[in-house]
DNA sequence: CGTCCAGGTCTAC
DNA sequence: GGTAGACCTGGACGC
């Protein structure tokens, strides 16, 4: 491997593993709380992908649909457009470039993304353009507040409430709740009841910056720990 | 075979 | 500002 291909992979890996993100803080606002003081020894870290590109095209094709469809839709995406590697066999995440090259109807009726097609092709040609600029929101700029980042992602097509909250989080912004089809009825049967979206917000607003986070652990808990 | 709906969003009131 | 209705797809489910 070149020094070039070395630095960029290695550039990849803390990106996508999430090496550089400071949660000192959230520990120490959580380490005497009684639901997540738990996740002080190191949870929280979100996986993500190597470009925000990557990271919102994949967010629209989870929406209003099944896991086993994101995943058809993805696999689509990288195995027609995919850059192969020099090692064969393995294909990378295409471009917005290589997506922006086909048409809307290559969306339809290959990916079979149905009415999210128009929004991918949006999204892969106002990049590809210089239109939409995704990769400084992932700057982490303490000058920009979660108001006005959440305010650029909801403007892009596809992502509304449910995508910017889950973008957020993985861009280290951990201020909104991600609430959908999978987090009310899970937080419903944690907490053993149900709960309003504001009921849910008002119960986490305590923990400020740091709600979304809050709210992610609480429902994942039994992902990590054993339950009492 | 018809209906419903899944890690929602957008438009039009 | 809040809320019906439309929107692709395909798997699950009832009949």
């Amino acid at each position: 491997m070149s020094a070039t291909a070395a630095r960029d992979l290695t550039q990849a890996v803390r990106q996508i593993l999430n090496l550089d993100e400071d949660l000192s803080e959230f520990y120490a606002l959580i380490s005497s709380d009684d639901e997540l003081s738990w996740a002080a020894g190191g949870a929280g870290r979100m996986l993500r992908t190597p470009t925000v590109y990557e990271a919102v095209v994949k967010t629209v094709c989870t929406t209003n649909c099944t896991w086993s469809a994101t995943v058809r839709m993805v696999t689509a995406l990288v195995e027609n457009l995919g850059e192969q590697s020099a090692g064969g066999g393995a294909r990378a995440f295409p471009t917005p470039e290589a997506m922006a090259a086909v048409p809307e109807a290559f969306y339809r009726d290959v990916v079979r993304a149905g009415y999210r097609s128009a929004y991918i092709r949006s999204l892969a040609t106002g990049v590809a353009d210089g239109m939409i600029e995704l990769e400084d929101l992932a700057a982490n700029a303490s000058d920009v507040s979660d108001d006005e980042v959440a305010t650029r992602l909801l403007a892009l097509p596809g992502i509304g409430p449910y995508g910017a909250a889950h973008l957020m989080m993985l861009l280290g912004r951990h201020s909104r709740l991600i609430l959908d089809s999978w987090t009310r009825p899970k937080y419903a049967r944690v907490r053993g009841r149900k709960a309003t979206n504001k009921a849910i917000e008002r119960r986490f607003r305590r923990y400020g910056p740091y709600a979304g986070l809050a709210f992610w652990l609480y429902l994942t808990r039994d992902w990590v720990t054993e339950q009492p």
